[in-house]
DNA sequence: ACTGATTTGTTCGTATGTATC
DNA sequence: AGATACATACGAACAAATCAG
């Protein structure tokens, strides 16, 4: 079991009680007060609890009325919570194997360095690897990664865990993915792959990863099969903002 | 000009002094200590602004060391930023149409219900709107409002703004949205509408748009022709998640 | 490699503001 | 109009990770 601060833990408690249903009925949580004292902790340890109940969608704090529970859809159980990676991903409970299709030691050129944000010159591993979940082919990755990071990655690494391998072999940390998503017609790696059914489209991801020290280390492309890719987010509307 | 409070002029502050490239040099933010000193506020109130930097992915505080300023990725200056709609999204500031394409009351039925989470037999206005920008049509809604939110609904206020509509003739207020968004086959009514080229999918937004006690009185599937559909987001890696 | 100083992280208590009931 | 309940802000103490010598 991690220890977790009582913040976290009161987020997790509550969140489990409204998934529950336990709030059902009135669609509030209890006053602030009686938070304070059930979990014995201090309003601002309740309110950061609070807080990140309503970031993720499960709350709405209505100013001098209550912590209103908002109503569930049916379909978010289902889905990755992409908004929550951080916890870890539903996929991850699934039996999930990597191909690697092919791993190249190269230079950046201008090209590259446009999408990449990787400097000309440097180089980086090149890494196309296709990702099965339960033996069906879900996504490729087409990565790029600085070499300065991961020296001599081979293969084998690239089809356990480069992300391990990273965080074995340097100080730095992987923090954090600026992520982009559109839709693009099909390559034809993309076509051989991923048993594309009618569609000619795919779901592209944009993947640029930080270290701690603030740099990119990665950028990958991660192409979906149109019915892999599903995203779920909660948007808070701005007072006073219209669409 | 709206007022805002401390932390928000802060967050506006700094953000505004990371993207003009004032931290470049050293890539971290000053010592909270010198931040309290130099806007004349608590500590707190100073990592209130910068706890809206991280998760916005610009900054990554580093414990026991900085705030480290997160190296910037092209592209985001031209994308509407999802995860920041809540301050307006940078397609508000082009010239947009809205040509309403129908507009019926219905009676909801299982099928309905269970995409909108309506109750079955809920009375509510389908509306399919065509929205352009700079006269190119970009995306296509197909909503479905309860009645009871939008009496009265008409092709004139559906043209104009809904959600002026409800907010001036109900007490609630909107405060949010539920996302969901995959990659589909177009219709025919896509083929129509969207001009498309090759692609034969299109991005599809699922929304499910709350009111501020906790119900959803709107569900819509936008449809986005695929150079239209962008998205970005910035997800922080929980401590001990690997890939 | 160790120690002390520095810096961010969490929690507490309190006061005051603002919207709602 | 008064009470209630959430929002913002301050100051302080201590913990945990990092950094500098």
């Amino acid at each position: 079991m991690v220890q977790i601060n009582k913040s976290e833990k009161i987020y997790e408690d509550l969140k489990m009680r409204i998934l529950k249903g336990e709030f059902d009925e009135n669609q509030i949580l209890p006053i602030e007060k009686s938070l304070e004292l059930e979990y014995n902790v201090s309003r601002n340890t309740i309110r950061k609890a609070i807080r990140q109940l309503n970031s993720e969608g499960l709350v709405y704090s209505k100013l001098g009325s209550a912590n209103v529970v908002l109503q569930r859809v049916a379909v978010e159980d289902l889905l990755i919570d992409s908004g929550n990676m951080e916890r870890g991903s539903k996929i991850q409970t699934k039996s999930n194997e990597t191909k690697v299709l092919s791993l190249d030691l190269i230079i950046v050129d201008a090209t590259l360095a446009a999408k990449s944000m990787f400097q000309i010159g440097t180089t980086c591993y090149h890494v196309i690897r296709l990702r099965l979940i339960n033996g069906k082919p879900v996504m490729i990755d087409d990565s790029f990664f600085k070499s300065e990071v991961v020296p001599r990655l081979t293969k084998k690494i690239a089809q356990e865990s480069i992300y391990r391998y990273i965080q074995s072999v340097t100080n730095h940390k992987i923090i954090g993915s600026r992520l982009v998503d559109r839709v693009i017609l099909a390559t034809d790696l993309d076509k051989n792959y991923l048993a594309l059914k009618q569609e000619n489209c795919i779901g592209l991801t944009q993947n640029w990863a930080y270290l701690d020290d603030g740099q990119i280390f990665e950028y990958t492309e991660i192409h979906f099969a149109p019915e892999q890719y599903v995203r779920t987010r909660f948007i808070g509307q701005k007072v006073g903002y219209i669409q």
